[in-house]
DNA sequence: CGGGAGGCGTACCGTACGGTACGGTACGGA
DNA sequence: TCCGTACCGTACCGTACGGTACGCCTCCCG
């Protein structure tokens, strides 16, 4: 199953500058302490600048939760693929490695207030800021991890037919409840060691599933 | 892990009234349509009332969404616990059953709908709609399915050692990533037969990992 | 038949918020 | 020194929406 045309990012468009990203900050901050809905008077307010300029840089509302989206995902894209001459300890550091920084990101206050905002966007008006955090969240990871379970099975590690359901359920084994729990205000805390022993413990099942003795 | 106290539903709260549940369908109705953005006014002109009742019956419009999740919720409760001389046969189809029909339910237009609007709210307001549906949702479902497990490993086919942590893989065996890319907006279409195939590979999964031989 | 209750439709109020206009200031180039 | 540009702060406008008030109709009960 591939990520539906609709959610195919646009083009990346340039880089914000210094002071756009200051401001981008400032939405972010906002977004995470929760108490303001995110308006655009608060984000002036905030970032010190005018709302006219905030209008001048990104059209409307919808531009400035845009480009906030896009400037929070540059900088959470940061991984290291190593995919040849994999063993069985290098596939699971791999697995571990992606699981815990998954866990680290859907745990943390920007993904919850970012994926709220999506969320309540995705029911109401047309701007597909839904469609990039998808592209951005889930389906960006999915094309990190994929390659690695593909050479997974190259060297004889794993067995699977269809990487994407694999991936899948690698998703499901370490996200399980703890997203949707989030999003709708559970007080779920999760500190560094329940992630560390949550990622653990989803890759040994995956292993567990999907893993084969090396003939 | 228990249900945080914040989450523990308020008393029943008497049933609404033939008329309060036309107009809590209406509202249902509008959310699912999701064109208009579910105002008190449009719930009135849908369910051709006064605002005036509205506020009598409801409050405010919080009281109005809160009666409105726990008029859909009390149409899903329909349950039949089967836990005494549980067989292999009877424990798969019983977790078969419960997929299904959690697939179902996460996948209507009903539940998205409900859900977005309850994770917006969370988001800002202090109305606890998000517990609500935690716990006529997730918690519900995971307070039917865990004494299944429980006669499971008490009947010797099942090991594990705490039936949360237990429910939870399942939970996340069955859901994967399907509840967030449908609240993100993805049109990702669950017909039943893909249901079906979805529930049975997760429940094979779950007992590849917590089943046992029978001794 | 009279009167009260419940409820419909509509008009109205206050506020919040997206979006715009405008004056004032700092700064860089001619 | 003068001018244009970029931007800040603030005032302002229009609209949408939560919540309230009121007139009128219907129906039930005496």
């Amino acid at each position: 199953m591939q990520p539906s045309p609709a959610l195919i990012d646009e083009p990346p468009s340039e880089t914000p500058s210094p002071r756009q990203q200051a401001v981008l900050d400032a939405a972010l901050a906002l977004m995470v302490e929760g108490n303001d809905p995110l308006t655009m008077d608060a984000v002036a307010r905030r970032a010190s600048c005018s709302k006219e300029t905030l209008y001048k840089w990104f059209g409307d509302r919808d531009g400035l939760l845009t480009a906030t989206v896009r400037w929070q995902a540059s900088r959470v894209h940061a991984g290291r693929y190593e995919v040849s001459g994999l063993d069985a300890t290098t596939l699971r550091e791999n697995l571990l490695d992606f699981a815990e920084s998954w866990l680290a990101v859907i745990g943390s206050r920007t993904s919850v207030a970012l994926n709220r905002i999506a969320i309540a966007e995705a029911g109401s008006r047309r701007s597909n800021l839904g469609g990039i955090v998808l592209a951005n969240g889930r389906f960006a990871i999915g094309e990190r991890v994929k390659p690695v379970l593909e050479a997974g099975r190259a060297a004889g590690l794993l067995a699977f037919e269809d990487s994407e359901a694999a991936f899948r359920t690698f998703f499901g084994l370490v996200g399980r409840d703890i997203q949707i729990r989030l999003l709708l205000g559970d007080a779920l805390d999760l500190d560094a060691a329940g992630i560390r022993s949550d990622a653990a413990r989803a890759v040994e099942q995956f292993l567990a599933l999907y893993g084969r003795a090396k003939p």
